[in-house]
DNA sequence: GCGCTGAACATAGCATCGCTATGCCATGTA
DNA sequence: TACATGGCATAGCGATGCTATGTTCAGCGC
C-alpha cells in the first residue's frame, strides 16, 4: 500500500448517488463522476464496478434506516415502542422511497444480510421488552413477533412505495399491528391505546430535515 | 391497416422472454430476438420499445396469478377459502419469483392498475363471503380485509423471494392469518382449524407442471 | 535525502445496449 | 391488376459498463 485511496472520495460518490437518487435521475457511471473531478476508474478502486456502488447504496440505505430507529425512544410501554419503531419504518421508506426501493429490489446479496439484521434487531429487542413485562405470552419469541412486525410494516410499505396501492393504504397499519399483538396476548384495550400512542407519536423530524 | 402484425409473434416475444426470465438470463432487445427469426424491429411494432415488453410481462404476470387464483375452488368455509387464496398466492410467487418480482419492482404503471384490481377482487369476494356468512364482524369491510391479507401475503413473499429472509419465514403466514381474522371477529377456535385447512390444502399442480 | 515501487487515478477504446432512420415487401383496396 | 400502407429487416447512432494502457505520487529501503 503505496498510495493509500481516498476515504472521502468513496464517500462523495456515495452522497453524490444519493442525490441522484432522491432527483430521479438515472445513475450512470460517466454522470456519477461528472463535475466531481475524479474519472470513472474511480468507481472501480473504492466499489469494484456499479455493482459494487450499488451494494454500497443500500448499505447507506440500511444504515439511514438504522439512525432512524435508534431515534425512537425507549418508554416503559414496550408495545407502544413496536409501534412506534414501525411507525417510523414506514416513515423512513417514505422519506426516502428509491433508497428503499434499492434495498429491496435488487436480488439478495449476502454482504447485505447484516446490515438487514441490525435492522431486524431494534424490533426483536422491543419484542423482548414486551414479552418480559408480560404484554405478550410467555411462549412468544422475540425474533418471530420482530419477523411479523417487519412483515406488515414492508408489506405496507412496498404495496405503497413501489406498488399499486395508495397512501392511505398505509392506515392499515395500526389495525394490523393491534391484530398481531393482541394474538400475541396483549390486552385489547391496552393495545389499542398503545398502538394509537406508538403510531401518532410525533417522528422526530431531525433526520428528514437533515437529510435534505 | 393494409397488413395485420402477426399477434403469433407477439404471444412468442412474451413466452420467450418469461423463459428467459425464469433461466435467469439478461434480456435483452437482441438476445430476446435472437433465434425466433424476426428482428428487433418486431418489438417495436409490438410493443412499442423495451418498457412495453416489460409491461407486457407484467400483464403476463397478473394473468398467470389470476388464473392460479381462479383454481382455488370455492367451498362453504369462506375463511379457509380466504386462506386457500392466500397460500396460492404465495406459491405463484414462489413458482414464478421472477416474474413476480418484475410486477413489482418497476415503478407503478397505472395501465397495470386494473391487472392489480382484479388479482384483489378474488380476496375482496371471500372477505365478503366471510362477513356475510358471520364469520366476521358486520362492520368489516371486504375491500379493507382484502388489502390487509394481500399485505401480509405480499410482505412475507417479498421478503422471502426478494429479500433476506429464508424461505421458513413463510411459516408464519399462518399465525398472521389467524391474528387477522380473529380481529375481524371469527371465532379463534374456528378460524384456527379453517386456516389449518385452507393452508394445508394442496395446490393444484396443473398451472405448476404447465408452466414448466 | 533520494530513488524505487506499486497502487491510485486519468485517458482512450471496446463490446453491447436501446433506439431510430431508411428501404423492401407483403397485403388489403379500388 | 396497380397502388398505397403498415409490418418487418438492415444499418447505424449515442450512450452504457468495463478494461487496457499510460501517468502520477505516496511510502519504504538505503
Amino acid at each position: 500500500m503505496v498510495r493509500p485511496k481516498d476515504p472521502a472520495v468513496r464517500t462523495q460518490l456515495i452522497e453524490r448517488a444519493a442525490v441522484m437518487l432522491r432527483a430521479r435521475e438515472p445513475i450512470t457511471l460517466r454522470s456519477l463522476v461528472a463535475g466531481t473531478g475524479v474519472s470513472t476508474m474511480a468507481v472501480y478502486t473504492h466499489f469494484g464496478g456499479m455493482d459494487g456502488l450499488w451494494q454500497a447504496l443500500r448499505q447507506e440505505g440500511f444504515t439511514r434506516l438504522g439512525a432512524r430507529l435508534t431515534t425512537v425512544p425507549v418508554s416503559d410501554d414496550p408495545v407502544r415502542d413496536l409501534t412506534a419503531l414501525a411507525a417510523a419504518y414506514l416513515d423512513n421508506a417514505l422519506t426516502h422511497p428509491d433508497l428503499y426501493r434499492v434495498m429491496f429490489d435488487a436480488s439478495v446479496d449476502l454482504e447485505d444480510l447484516p446490515a438487514a439484521d441490525a435492522t431486524l434487531e431494534h424490533l426483536v429487542q422491543a419484542a423482548r421488552r414486551g414479552r418480559d413485562a408480560g404484554r405478550f405470552r410467555a411462549d412468544v419469541v422475540p425474533l418471530d413477533l420482530a419477523i411479523q412486525s417487519w412483515t406488515i410494516g414492508h408489506g405496507l410499505v412496498s404495496l405503497v412505495a413501489t406498488g399499486p396501492l395508495p397512501r392511505e393504504t398505509l392506515d392499515h397499519g395500526p389495525f394490523l399491528l393491534r391484530a398481531l399483538f393482541t394474538a400475541c396476548g396483549d390486552d385489547p384495550d391496552r393495545c389499542r391505546a398503545s398502538v394509537e400512542q406508538g403510531w401518532h407519536r410525533p417522528a422526530p423530524d431531525d433526520e428528514r430535515s437533515a437529510a435534505r
